[in-house]
DNA sequence: CGGCAAGTTGAGCCAGGTCAACTCCGGTGG
DNA sequence: CCACCGGAGTTGACCTGGCTCAACTTGCCG
């Protein structure tokens, strides 16, 4: 059992990848957290239970997308965050607070990792305590960002910013323009705080522009990175030809 | 010089209050951390600038209120977060993302804090990292659950979700239905997501239900807290009479 | 190649945004 | 003591972006 579970950090993501979380550990300690610390795979809808959370806090995602979901009485749905690989999550004091689910929005890995364990490595080893701190800042920024931006922005604008968001966690060096959307439509207009309907007719409209080119339902490439931009920063005259201005600027020869 | 800045902690209220940081460190401890801290009162509206928080990215809130504001282009603003005393924000990895402006809504406290000294706490204070991580958690759920918030309520309910959120913040345990609102309507507005026009029609609309009962513009009382608790978790229903129950009873017999 | 889930399109409607006028309140100076 | 001022909050009337509901198309998987 030893030996397979240390098989098993060693092919994982989170130990592979310098920046992760697991990739800070010394041998041994990875040997040790490897017997207190389970593995699971996730498909898409699948929820982690109430239950399973109590006695395994500390989620890390190694694979996949997974999300926070809020429910109302009424049946809407809200994501309220996405947690991609790298993201570790530790849900000690999570009952306390308003109920959200864990679900994974497509098929994921997600390692559940002892509390203990997990101070443990924090307080001997300053490497993964200092990532392990980065990352949890880094959502704690990325889940307010998402609010700013659910706060006061148009549908085009949320989703602009989104795109984005999307590029700079997945795409490679090599080819910065093509975008992955590692989610379905639905969960993203549950994200984003709109109708499907209403996402598609954005994206409709952001390819109709010029400003998207679709390579599938999950893969764009941004054609006009600039606009895109102005879009997202909440430029409302962006692409639409900056009618309003010519007329301010004769004005100003008066 | 020493003896001044120490003497600065111990009547902070990051030290007085056990739960929050300072109070978990030795007076040793204490007293390093002074000389390598600086005390600052903002005033409302002024902004902690983006130099100062570059040398000092460590803001600890002692008092009042302070926002996470961004600005969009066309002048739209949105308060992405409401920092709390207790709260520590951590800005060393703020300058890759999205700039926001840490702005005082009201008068406030705060204390800057060199990261080198946070850094050392956190090492050799178990105590100390632990109060520190549950607050980081502590922000980065609030900001998903008003994420979430934002995604898919509509007004009345944000503005009830709200006003759950101050009680479990501000209230004394002597009397748990006397909420104190520290901010004001423009800002609550911002942070809402909607204009100051629609906040106060709610306001109103609240106040008409007999769900809330107007102390002054920064105190209610909630009256019917069953109510406010069914608005704010999204029962269209609440404070309705429930009238379009009744006719889908009736088929049912049919 | 059939069947279902996911995504899209269209038409009509309403919650909340917008703009403008008004009230309220605390501070200030004559 | 009161008139005045400016900022904050409120009210009213109108308008629109995005929601809703329903029908349709597309894409995926056996």
């Amino acid at each position: 059992m030893t030996a397979d579970s240390t098989q098993k950090c060693r092919k994982c993501a989170l130990f592979l990848d310098g920046r992760y979380f697991c990739a800070q550990l010394s041998s041994e300690q990875l040997t040790e957290l490897s017997n207190e610390s389970r593995a699971l795979t996730l498909e898409r809808g699948e929820a982690l239970s109430a239950d399973g959370l109590k006695s395994w806090p500390i989620i890390a995602i190694s694979a996949g997308v997974v999300s926070i979901q809020h429910l109302l009485k009424d049946g809407r749905k809200s994501i309220a965050a996405f947690l991609m690989p790298g993201d570790i999550i530790d849900l000690r004091s999570f009952s306390r607070r308003t109920r959200g689910q864990l679900v994974a929005l497509g098929k994921s890995e997600v390692c559940r990792v002892s509390p203990q364990m997990l101070d443990m490595m924090v307080a001997a080893n300053p490497g993964a305590r200092t990532v392990l701190w980065e990352n949890l800042r880094d959502q704690s920024f990325r889940a307010m960002d998402h609010a700013a931006d659910l706060a006061k922005k148009r549908a085009l604008e949320k989703l602009a910013s989104f795109i984005f968001e999307c590029r700079s966690h997945y795409s490679a060096a090599a080819a910065p323009e093509f975008v992955s959307i590692p989610v379905r439509r639905v969960d993203l207009a549950d994200y984003l705080g709109m109708q499907p309907e209403t996402l598609s007719r954005c994206f409709h409209d952001l390819e109709d522009q010029g400003i998207l080119d679709f390579k599938s339902l999950s893969a764009v490439a941004i054609s006009d990175v600039p606009t895109l931009r102005r879009i997202a920063n909440g430029d409302r005259a962006a692409g639409l030809a900056a009618e309003p201005e010519k007329p301010i600027k004769i004005l100003r020869f008066a």
